[in-house]
RNA sequence: GCGAUCGUAGCUCAGUCGGUUAGAGCGCUGGUUUGUGGUACCAGAGGUCGUGGGUUCGGAUCCCAUCGGUCGCCCCA
């Protein structure tokens, strides 16, 4: 008979299980739970919103950047014909729902939510096919206030989760439409004057994309790039006026901040405020928390126009970067010998937990087997119940920590172990 | 799409100037202790050496191809 092949997982996938302290899952799932406080305590709904989307949602919001539509989106047609896409991002679906589902009623909206995203790319360190980001979106307000409190509710994320000390904020400003414009066509003289210099990937940057030479990677660029025009000289007093804002308001709130000149965004519906939370320990990808304002998307999207500003932030890479965290255990392991006492345990577990106390049976090997699994579940407690202990009413009742061992009649066991 | 690097037991890895039956630790099963763990000791099960081809008397080891992992480039909404 043929060996039977067993598929594989498809790549930049992960499989994760939890229950053991280095376990990825518990770290994920550390980092999703202090998301949730926060973003309570800072006053944001919780929105659920589509895993696909109508693939013109995301085309829309992605605008001209034709490299990444065409390669790094899942898209298919459905069995209806129509064209669906696996969401790459959550502000697209999230500014979509704003329009079609009349929360503008609700406007300043201040929502949250986490979950699985999708992007056709090589993995790599903290890069997946399938991974997973926070995301948190004020639409609705085009007050720089709206930008400072997304960033102090992004800090304290990060302090919560103890991942602040090797992280820096970075932000810039892009200024409004106008200033964007003069400091665009004032880099793309500033390259063009330099083009002997620029590398060949920055000399195709400079048709395609050309702020992106900014932040360039290749020594060759940094030069050129380094002695590039900061945004400040273009700045409309407006434009000043609001960033100058979000700085003194950081400054009030206590959050640090880096002024880096050099970080951009390629899409031309991004204004005002840009920001990356960047830490060096995380390979290429450094940035663990970004966003931004987009007062142009949910225009482009066919919505009214809307002033909005977010962020999205990688469960996976803040779960590399966090300290394994405390693990929830079982407290009690219940240990039956024999069948009638199994039967008998079966009644005691399902007591217990009803009655919230976390529990387990062991119900596999010999005696010592079931206790050296009862001891490395990480119980405090042991009920070990025989025919003796059955036959006399009670369960012997053993402290896994001192190794004590008491009779408890099986009436008194659930009252013994809430009140420990 | 491009580049580098790695694929040996369930897991982490030894083993390669080509040479009898491929090893260890952990885990698993059983035993020393017919019902008592966190220690210890003993035994056992478990491997198409990623896959396919080539060179050779002989390939886990050398060559080619292919698939997969990892890291980086590109891209980064």
């Amino acid at each position: 008979m043929a060996k039977i092949e067993t598929p594989r997982p498809v790549r930049g996938t992960q499989d994760m299980l939890g229950g053991t302290a280095e376990a990825f899952q518990e770290r994920f799932a550390h980092v999703v739970a202090a998301f949730d406080k926060v973003r309570r305590l800072y006053g944001f709904q919780r929105v659920e919103v589509p895993v696909f989307e109508a693939t013109a949602v995301f085309a829309r919001s992605l605008g001209e950047s034709t490299d990444v539509v065409s390669k790094e989106m899942y898209t298919f047609d459905d069995r209806g014909g129509d064209s669906i896409t696996l969401r790459p991002e959550f502000t697209a679906g999230i500014a979509r729902a704003y329009v079609t589902e009349g929360w503008q009623q609700y406007a300043p909206l201040k929502v949250a939510t986490n979950g699985p995203l999708f992007r056709y790319e090589r993995p790599q360190k903290g890069r997946f096919r399938q991974f997973h980001q926070l995301d948190a979106e004020i639409i609705g307000a085009g007050e720089p206030g709206a930008d400072i409190e997304l960033l102090v509710f992004a800090d304290q994320l990060l302090r919560e989760l103890g991942v602040s000390e090797g992280v820096t904020l970075n932000l810039n400003t892009l200024g409004d439409a106008q200033s964007r414009e003069a400091w665009r066509a004032a880099l793309i003289a500033h390259f063009e004057a330099h083009r002997d210099q620029l590398s060949e990937e920055s000399l195709d940057r400079l048709n395609r994309n050309p702020l992106r030479i900014l932040d360039s990677k290749d020594p060759r660029d940094r030069p050129v790039a380094d002695s590039a025009p900061d945004i400040d000289a273009y700045l409309t007093d407006e434009a000043k006026a609001f960033f100058d804002k979000v700085t003194a308001g950081l400054d009030a709130a206590g959050v640090a901040w880096e002024r880096n000149s050099r970080l951009v965004r390629g899409l031309d519906y991004y204004r005002h405020t840009a920001f990356e939370f960047i830490t060096d320990r995380l390979g290429a990808q450094g940035t663990v928390l970004g966003g931004g304002r987009y007062d142009g998307l949910i225009e482009n999207l066919g919505g009214p126009a809307t002033p909005a500003v977010g962020w999205a932030a990688g469960i996976e890479r803040l779960a590399m970067l966090i300290d394994a965290p405390q693990q929830d255990r079982p407290s009690v392991a219940v240990i039956p010998m024999g069948e009638a006492a199994e039967t008998k345990a079966t009644g005691i577990i399902a007591d217990l937990r009803r009655n919230g106390v976390a529990c387990d049976m062991g119900y596999r090997g010999n005696m010592k087997k079931r206790m050296q699994r009862a001891n490395a579940s990480g119980a405090a407690w042991a009920i070990i119940l025989g025919d003796d202990e059955l036959a006399r009413g009670e369960a012997a009742l053993r402290d896994l920590r001192s190794g004590e061992q008491q009779a408890v009649p099986l009436a008194a066991l659930v009252e013994k172990l809430t009140a420990l």
